[in-house]
DNA sequence: AGGTTCATGTAACTCGTTACATGATTCA
DNA sequence: TGAATCATGTAACGAGTTACATGAACCT
């Protein structure tokens, strides 16, 4: 899987900009995959020359003109591929734990800190999806994406849950 | 956080080779981090060549001679500046649920087979660090990474708990 | 006979990030 | 006045992967 599959598959359901993919990668699809703007624009011109893509400039009064991209016929066998390709593994970089792992090496006070802002993190994080949950259920978004938002959501409750108890077990002691 | 970082955390607990940190990484630290043999063996190089470890060659008969590094003063003042830093977003790339959420442009047997295979992998998964889990239950390992690894335990069974429930839906549906 | 484990290493490459540039409008 | 939103783009850089090379012992 590269970002240019991902692409794809944003502008199989309907064509984008390349500022809308980008808002794309930091709500729905944020639990399994990310890119930057940095490589979401070069990657949508690669795509162009390959003719897997095309575009349609919009000129805006007021805000920079856009460009709007659709997938082609050739975009959508190229899908098509990425998606009967046999899964990848899946690959985590996960700061927050790496810090939480070696925390021994930190204070209490650094730790607590450390775990609250976490908790902080994750409970935001779980307030934006279930509001786009709520927003998309509205629309009839199709089942797998529904699913795959939900178990997003699921995760992070986890988390913010293990993470509690974690943090009220370290205060307890404390005392 | 760069795999620099981690190694160092890794050599901070316990003296280690390079084979034996790739294996850090696939067990314990699978949860929140990976590298390959390719960037562990340079980036030892490297930490050597910047004084922050130290190895010794250990001769073996039969097998591959060894080195064993270990972390030197500046090494653990370099990990505890990591360590003090601002913890960085989670990155993901998640493959398996990248091709769930387009799923509905495969058939429904390609789709199960999808589902099926990921609660397979997040089975083994389970396993693995399950038993990992007792191992070092024994051993006195420290309450944060067990943490660590129990959440990582749960999450894996609740993607399995979760994907079981959508298999089944599927395939009452079917009928 | 062939796969797995142990063990280290390099070179080519791909991918993606960060940081910058540009610039108007709207909101607080 | 300054931050946020909308909108696109490039260049330098860094990090890490894949694929290869080497090679013995042990297990099935």
């Amino acid at each position: 899987m590269r970002s240019s599959d991902i692409i794809l598959g944003i502008l199989l359901e309907k064509p984008a900009t390349g500022y809308e993919i980008k808002e794309k990668f930091t709500t729905s699809l944020s639990n399994f995959y990310n890119a930057s703007f940095g490589s979401i624009y070069p990657i949508l011109h690669k795509l162009t020359k390959e003719e897997k893509v095309v575009f349609e400039t919009i000129t805006q009064s007021g805000k920079p003109n856009k460009k709007v991209y659709s997938i082609t016929q050739k975009g959508k066998i190229a899908f098509q591929q990425y998606l009967r390709q046999p899964v990848e593994d899946k690959k985590t970089k996960w700061d927050f734990m790496a810090h939480l792992f070696y925390s021994k090496y930190l204070t209490i006070e650094e730790r607590l800190e450390l775990i609250d802002s976490e908790i902080a993190t994750q409970k935001s994080e779980v307030q934006i999806l279930t509001a786009l949950r709520e927003k998309l259920a509205v629309q009839k978004i199709d089942r797998y994406q529904f699913f795959c938002l939900d178990l997003g959501i699921k995760q992070k409750q986890l988390v913010v849950t293990e993470l509690q108890g974690l943090k009220d077990n370290i205060i307890a002691e404390k005392q």
